[in-house]
DNA sequence: ACGATATTGTAACAGAGTGTAACTGCCCTT
DNA sequence: AAGGGCAGTTACACTCTGTTACAATATCGT
């Protein structure tokens, strides 16, 4: 997940890390930026600031979030260690980030970003991907949002969280946010989370909920309840298919 | 809305629209690439396929859509004339896209609009714009989708299809897609969709439905209706704010 | 023009999720 | 150790939406 804001996945691969080359990539844009840090529940930035930094998380999570004018809250992604924040906006920040856990940030400014991006075509390519990846995961929670039963979505929940994690069948899931936060990402109350959350540990797929984690007991159900989705990651697509139009009606 | 799909607003703002210069815009490397037509209901390309190509919308309304494993089916947004098929995505489109009405494209080849936009600044300036255009529907649309009631929704989405048209107190807002496409964009059933029309029909908010379009009587109404969101569109903000933050706990 | 089919509208019912509120457990302060 | 505050859980009544079924209407093909 790590919907709105360009999660790393690649990002520095290891090997090559020596800061040789002057903009090796996006990252080492802010290698020697001093680190910031804030808090748990301070925020970054508002939802309406102008737009003066990007910021590359270094350590910690943080949530963005948006508020509508009766309230209500949504949270429209967590933010995790090489997430870039920032990059996809105009002037001013679409959406408020606070600090989740404790969080060390560096920054960089939005100007000199802009420039140095425009004048490497590597670092546009990885911007490029950086945003590619951001829709599709921003697409996924849409899709997440809109069909999905309480069930599914915290399933899906505990599976993106996931990442990183080793892949095997029992895992303890990191759940630095409170329910409150969750609810707000998967569009629904505290209470049902909570509810659903008891569900799964009474059917053995999670352990007895605990505070800031969940025990993933049977991944593979865990992983039945999830799906819906992914239909099937795309296979090549077998069959051939009219792609031309004639006109008619 | 046109959610993940690039909406053009400013576009070719008139003027000198000839094409004097070699690349005036990304619209114009679609200038002179012939129209192909689509029937209602048929398909461009589909979620999976290759993406060799990248679209520009010359007439008609599309559907962009993906479908879960058990059928279920989300419309990612829909594609107006001016707005771009295929720019966000990776080596494969992400999305099923197919003719609502009688549709009129151009096609360009991926690589070459690549070739062209890694060449040319000033496009690809244009093109993180749409990009960030294109995040920021997606986010509306996962914020409409999470905390909203089916009145919000479609009071929301007729607003959004009012686009171009004239902003006077009652409108006809055209709707060529059928009452499950607007199901499926809102997350929602075709039953609720009638019921929830009817209701603002009986109120006196809109017309008695239509088939095809819906006549707004009271346009301030159904803008509060749809409001909750778009908090408000962001005037500087008043107070000054926190900026950097003291570790702590 | 006519009938078949698809789309849309209406109604009754069931179920999932919500909201309120009470209750538990934990942490921190005093 | 007592008290307050907060996060989380649970219970219950209620609301909204989904489901199912059927009627009405439009659309299409012949």
């Amino acid at each position: 997940m790590s919907a709105q804001v360009v999660p790393m996945q690649e990002g520095r691969t290891g090997a090559m890390c020596s800061q040789a080359l002057p903009v090796a990539d996006l990252s080492s844009l802010f290698a020697r930026r001093p680190v910031e840090r804030f808090a748990p529940g301070q925020p970054v930035f508002w939802e309406g600031d102008e737009a003066t930094h990007i910021f590359e998380v270094a350590d910690g999570m943080l949530r963005a979030l948006r508020l509508l004018g009766d309230g209500r809250r949504i949270i429209v992604g967590f933010l995790r260690p090489g997430d870039l924040l920032g990059v996809s906006l105009k002037e001013r920040y679409l959406y408020t980030v606070e600090a989740v856990s404790a969080v060390e940030l560096r920054r960089f400014p939005r100007r000199r970003f802009e420039d140095e991006v425009a004048r490497h075509s590597h670092l546009q390519q990885q911007l490029f991907s950086r945003l590619r990846d951001e829709m599709t995961a921003a697409q996924d929670q849409a899709v997440l949002l809109s069909r999905r039963s309480a069930e599914e979505k915290l399933a899906n929940f505990f599976l993106m969280m996931r990442r990183n994690e080793n892949c095997t069948r029992t895992a303890v899931v990191d759940l630095p946010m409170t329910r409150l936060d969750i609810a707000d990402y998967l569009g629904m109350t505290i209470e049902t989370v909570s509810r659903t959350i008891t569900k799964l540990a009474n059917s053995g797929v999670i352990a007895p909920p605990e505070r800031r984690s969940v025990t993933v007991l049977k991944m593979e159900t865990l992983r039945s309840l999830a799906d819906g989705d992914e239909s099937e990651h795309w296979m090549p697509s077998p069959m051939p298919r009219a792609q031309y139009a004639f006109a008619s009606a």
